[in-house]
DNA sequence: TGACCGGAAGTTTTT
DNA sequence: CTTCCGGTCA
């Protein structure tokens, strides 16, 4: 976009750089584009800032909006050298970074996500102090193993991310060590940690502080409304240490993450923070997505809110234009199925009403145009009947029903016929009475049998076992030939169609599952035998995995089916539609009634917390307010808000609150029943949807070896088998890292420093207790990171990058996103050559084909990076003998791979996952014993 | 009309 | 464990 096609105040936002800013960004104020525009016009050297990529730091709140800013970033800026060095992201991302890059030790740590850190905190109960933890109107009632698991990990958020009033009590003081020690001694993080400890590394005269005092200049903050207090301290010690200018970008009305302790109140007083002459309040007030009908309703309904940035407004742009008593409508009925039946008709008469986006050309409205917001997911059950009923197609993230879908219910059953509790035709059985399938009774039989010789002993404890419910898993399929093939009808064009997709959607529960599998053992690989694996497994299956695996955990990021979209208000942040349905504005619902029963505030005292009451929502329904307005900011002109009582629930059958004021907008018409057959209709075609792909190396790779292993990998999820000997690549890999990195600085190393060195980045994270395997690897990775040393120190005045980060943007919509291990530049006779070098370690777990592929792509990243071309590039075998062999780099080389990257995308878009026709490709991957194609080239598995 | 009681049903989610 | 509804009683 051209900067003079902006608005004044997009304008002003954009050449205002010697202030602070605050952008209040109304919905649909094109915010991600201004912040696009703002950034390249500092990045331009004509409008005289001398800025580097390197001096601005852009947070954002998820990573998708991280991909989409860099994106939009990217488009608008000229072409400079550097980009990569432009930190976009989540404030975690960067806080984990700045620790990995800066401290050596952090270097071999990995973050937990939710569900494996509930795995840990069950996992270590007694050592974290948990049950030390009691009730505060009872001591004798402690925090319970696997029951109360959540409510310990929401103290210790709320504890490290809010701002304290006070002392903690000694019992959570301790906890919070001994929990905090857990964590690091099994070199893990969570996700509070990482800004914990990031603040701690801004201490004066660390390195990180030096660092950003160097190089910070611009800080931006979207989403600001939504930040809490220990993300508001590192945003101001980064611009206390760095001086530099703040951009704090929201919308105070947007706040809707209030349970994380996230408050506007940081984006309502930022102005305070400065005096007038260092401050500027620059308001984003046009609204381009809405019509006005929208605009002034979401307008009223906000102003009954009193906690929030007065002298603004909202004003629709009229792109769309707004019919009176026809576009917004708040029908009652007098039972809930009445009013669903009528969202479903509603549906299916605006299909095709004439539409126009933006510039776009006029087209029917599809179904892929209609949002069904919710409060909660419990809504959703009657609504996905009704539309069922009528064949309307839908996707909802939420309605988590993984474990009942039989063919997980049929892998379920291999882990409850080894633990003795089903026989083996009942296993069998699970098995056949899959839809459609073509499966071999056979061969499950054999599956079967072979399952019985992995029936854990469970009075003999072997020494250095190995169990991995994983492998099976991977086995049972194997034997019993389970292949997606064998669910594919192909008897006519239909059915092969319809066959089609339901075979996806049993290997994407599969794909799950396996995910599942692969989170409890990442925690629970080394417990102390086979038989207790097994048993621990099935218990958290059965107690906990219900509870931990959130809704609409099913999503696929790389689906976008032409269907109704349904998900909650909170996933519809930042997204718009044509059109917007809201039902069931009952009391209770919308306001949402609390939810009761034990909660952390019965261990942890209100009065401990600032701003306590924040926490639990009560504020006089203001939270829920934002949350309508949200919903209803979602919209571009058409609005269906409904409500019926429930007869069923008497919680429901009151209207809520909202409806009023609502009503005093003066644009809504109520019960009518528009039926649109009076508007012209036109052909339904969903919205060309530009979909940007971010996609980095490892991925990539997996679709040119195979792109049905790409399926495998990144649709379905498929996860490899652990095993006690994983960790040597990547001990290897973060060993040579802080040579570099300490050879960059002139350090030299002696041989205890390499030992020390080494000790620090060794992991073996899946050892067992009494295995004798931790000497051995040990000792190999010490052996061949001295004999690296010894065979390289010479060189490593040449180092130019370590670990540095690359990107490719290879058109307007696809970014590829890298690492570099080490970059050389050395001094030939007055010329300089740049090597390019990929460490690899002979035995990877997974077998990782040499492939040049991955160098080029690199170089191609290099070359976005430095503006130059690299002269040769190399991969590094550790531990072999004769292990250099660079290689020359061309131009073709690029060139063909710039194409490769271009016809992959093409192919991931097209949804086209063909098995790839190579026997030595199928000989090698490493997902082979999920695919059908080994039995046809008679390949042998790889474990 | 207000106090009291029993019964039923009770959220959102990213890193 | 808490909140809300709706019935009953004073």
């Amino acid at each position: 976009m051209q900067f003079d096609e902006l608005s004044p105040k997009q304008q002003e936002a954009i050449s205002i750089n010697d202030k602070h800013l605050r952008i209040i960004a109304c919905a649909g104020s094109g915010k991600t584009t201004t912040i696009a525009g703002k950034v390249a016009y500092l990045l331009d050297p004509a409008n005289g800032y001398d800025l580097k990529p390197e001096n601005i730091i852009a947070f954002t709140y998820t990573d998708k909006a991280a991909a989409e800013l860099k994106n939009k970033i990217l488009n608008a800026s000229g072409h400079y050298t550097g980009m990569a060095n432009m930190y976009i992201g989540t404030i975690h991302g960067w806080c984990l970074k700045a620790l990995q890059d800066n401290i050596y030790e952090y270097q071999s740590f990995s973050v937990l996500d939710e569900i494996k850190l509930k795995l840990f905190i069950d996992k270590y109960y007694e050592r974290i102090g948990m049950k030390d933890i009691a009730k505060l109107s009872n001591p004798a009632v402690p925090l319970r193993r696997f029951i109360d698991t959540s409510i310990f990990a929401r103290i210790m958020d709320i504890v490290r991310e809010s701002d304290l009033e006070n002392e903690l009590p000694e019992n959570i003081k301790s906890a919070k060590k001994k929990y905090e020690q857990t964590l690091l001694s099994k070199k893990f993080f969570d996700f509070s940690m990482i800004m914990d400890r990031a603040i701690e590394s801004l201490k004066p005269d660390s390195n990180l502080t030096k660092k950003i005092e160097q190089s910070l200049k611009y800080l931006i903050v979207d989403e600001y409304q939504d930040v809490n207090p220990i993300q508001e301290k590192l945003i101001n010690k980064l611009h206390e240490i760095s001086g530099c200018n703040v951009v704090v970008v929201g919308d105070d009305d947007q706040n809707i993450y209030q349970w994380r302790g996230s408050n506007n109140k940081y984006i309502i007083n930022f102005d305070k923070k400065f005096n007038e002459a260092e401050f500027k309040n620059i308001p984003l007030g046009i609204n381009y997505r809405s019509s006005e009908g929208i605009t002034r309703l979401a307008e009223t309904l906000i102003a009954n809110n009193i906690d929030r940035i007065r002298n603004k407004s909202m004003v629709s742009d009229h792109r769309q234009s707004f019919a009176k008593g026809q576009d917004l409508l708040f029908n009652e009925y007098d039972s809930v199925s009445e009013e669903n039946e009528a969202i479903a008709e509603y549906i299916e008469n605006i299909i095709g009403v004439e539409f126009s986006d933006r510039e776009e050309k006029k087209r029917g409205l599809a179904y892929s145009d209609i949002a069904i917001l919710l409060r909660t997911w419990s809504k959703a059950e009657t609504i996905v009947e009704e539309l069922d009923k009528h064949n309307i197609p839908y996707i909802t993230a939420g309605v988590n029903q993984l474990f009942e879908t039989p063919e997980v219910e049929g892998a379920l059953g291999i882990y409850y016929f080894l633990y003795g509790d089903i026989e083996a035709d009942e296993l069998i059985k699970l098995w056949t009475k899959l839809p459609n399938n073509r499966l071999d009774v056979k061969k499950l039989k054999m599956a079967v049998d072979n399952l019985s010789k992995r029936k854990p002993d469970l009075n003999t404890v072997r020494d250095n076992w190995e169990y991995s419910l994983q492998d099976i898993l991977w086995e049972f399929i194997v034997d019993g030939e389970i292949y997606e093939d064998n669910f594919i009808d192909d008897s006519n064009s239909e059915i092969l169609k319809k066959s089609r997709e339901k075979a996806e959607i049993i290997f994407f529960n599969l794909g799950k599952f396996s995910q599942v599998i692969n989170d409890f053992e990442e925690i629970n690989f080394n417990s102390v035998s086979p038989a207790r694996h097994l048993f621990s497994f099935l218990s958290f299956i059965t107690y906990a995995a219900r509870d931990y695996y959130p809704q609409g955990w099913l999503n696929n990021p790389y689906k976008t089916p032409n269907a109704v979209q349904i998900m909650t208000i909170h996933q519809a942040k930042g997204l718009e539609f044509p059109v917007v349905i809201i039902p069931g504005l009952n009391k209770n619902y919308l306001p949402s009634k609390k939810k009761g029963g034990l909660n952390e505030w019965h261990f942890l005292d209100r009065a401990l917390i600032s701003e306590q009451p924040r926490y639990e929502g009560n504020d006089d329904k203001e939270d829920e307010r934002r949350l309508l307005y949200v919903a209803i900011t979602r919209s571009q002109k058409y609005l269906l808000l409904s409500r019926a009582p429930d007869l069923d629930n008497r919680l429901y059958r009151v209207e809520s609150q909202f409806a009023g004021e609502l009503r005093r907008a003066n644009v809504l018409v109520q019960d009518k029943k528009e039926d649109f057959s009076s508007q012209l209709k036109i052909d339904s075609k969903p919205k060309e949807k530009i979909k940007n792909i971010s996609l980095d190396f490892t991925t990539l790779k997996d679709f040119f070896d195979c792109p049905y292993r790409f399926k495998l990998v990144s649709m379905y999820g498929f996860k490899f088998p652990l095993n006690q000997r994983m960790g040597v690549g990547r001990s290897f890999h973060n060993a040579l890292m802080e040579i570099h990195k300490r050879a960059q600085k002139q350090e030299e190393l002696n041989t205890k420093d390499l030992i020390r060195l080494v000790e620090r980045q060794t992991n073996f994270p899946y050892l067992t207790k009494s295995t004798k395997l931790k000497r051995p690897l040990w000792r190999k990775v010490r052996n061949n990171v001295v004999d690296y040393y010894e065979d390289n120190k010479d060189d490593f005045d040449n180092i130019e990058f370590v670990e540095q980060d690359i990107q490719y943007k290879l058109d307007e919509n696809i970014l590829v996103l890298g690492r570099i291990d080490l970059i050389k530049k050395r001094n030939e006779s007055g010329k300089f050559e740049t090597t390019i070098v990929e460490f690899k370690s002979e035995d990877k777990p997974i077998v990782t084909r040499v492939t040049k592929d991955q160098l080029k792509l690199y170089a191609l990243g290099h070359r976005e990076l430095t503006g130059q071309r690299a002269d040769y590039i190399m991969t590094y075998i550790i531990g072999e003998n004769n292990p250099k062999t660079p290689e020359k780099l061309l131009d073709s080389d690029l060139n063909e791979i710039e194409d490769k990257i271009k016809s992959a995308v093409e192919k991931i878009r097209d949804e086209d996952f063909t098995k790839v026709e190579d026997k030595e490709k199928c000989d090698s991957c490493y997902e082979n014993r999920l695919c059908y194609y080994r039995l046809k080239y008679n390949s042998k598995c790889i474990r």
